[in-house]
DNA sequence: TATTGTTATACTCTATAACTATA
DNA sequence: TATAGTTATAGAGTATAACAATA
């Protein structure tokens, strides 16, 4: 997003068209949704630009690095990525020598993972920055509120219910 | 995302794997980016099943029922939206009848958007829903905890911070 | 018969750039 | 020269389906 919203501040009064950005959002303010959504746009391309990664790069390297061994499927349920889509994503990893993928000696239709020290070298590395940025980015809240915020985040998406209404 | 596991509850305790799915989520688990995003994404397939309602199109129907005679850059700018992205979204919305695009007369580069009555009652029905939804994903949080998580995600997202390290 | 992984495909979302018409 | 809108294109992200190997 080249043109964000957020030039309001040094702005010597531009004349008003008939749509100045002063406009409001009608009653999408007030839905939860729509600011959960904007919120994590916020974090989001900084991922990106951080060395190139991928969305679900970071996420499989932590989780690979957090459980030697697992499997494809269960990173992908642990990530919400399709199987599908995850062997792309892995082949990536592979492919660069962060992760080692094999056959599951126990289960000959798994694929074994584990991080490799370059792997692990770089998830440090790329944590450190995401820590970071996340620092910068939540400067405006307190310790106290940064905690109340991950733990309503938590409850939300660690819900069963999968409303269909 | 067919499978998502939310599945504990019921299950029979299956034979453990190699990977069983009570696996860690590692370091990712702490980054706040991360719980931003899967919070989001708990609302946003609903949103999707809402009538066939694409990403931007409730936010197109809010702001502009809002602010009657808005132009497109102005609405693209309150979404984050690319004017080049918004416009065949706009002309979805207008080939459905629920909103109508004219010329500007005060200044014929901008096109002057303006909800219609059928575009005003669809907004109404969905709205109505999407509110109903989040209600029911919500059940977890009290009224003042969904208090507080809004005004901390707008915290994070009306900011002017737009860190790059 | 069910599960793991793979391939293919399609659709949405996002990003970039070139172009027009107006200002 | 700058802005509003349009078109085209390419890349990610996501969803669906078919298939092989293995259980």
């Amino acid at each position: 997003m080249l043109e964000s919203p957020h030039h309001q501040h040094c702005m010597p009064a531009k004349k008003p068209t008939t749509t100045d950005k002063r406009a409001s959002l009608g009653p999408l303010d007030t839905l939860i949704g729509y600011h959960l959504r904007r919120a994590s746009l916020v974090f989001y391309p900084d991922y990106r630009k951080t060395k190139g990664v991928r969305q679900g790069l970071v996420g499989i390297l932590s989780i690979v690095a957090a459980n030697p061994g697992i499997n494809q499927i269960s990173v992908g349920k642990l990530l919400l990525i399709d199987a599908g889509n995850l062997v792309e994503l892995i082949d990536d990893l592979v492919s660069k020598g962060l992760l080692e993928r094999s056959v599951d000696p126990m289960d000959r239709r798994s694929r074994s993972l584990t991080i490799t020290a370059a792997g692990a070298a770089q998830l440090k590395e790329i944590l450190e920055r995401i820590k970071k940025m996340e620092k910068n980015m939540l400067g405006k809240l307190t310790t106290r509120e940064r905690e109340t915020l991950l733990d309503l985040l938590k409850r939300i998406h660690t819900s069963d219910v999968s409303p269909n209404a």
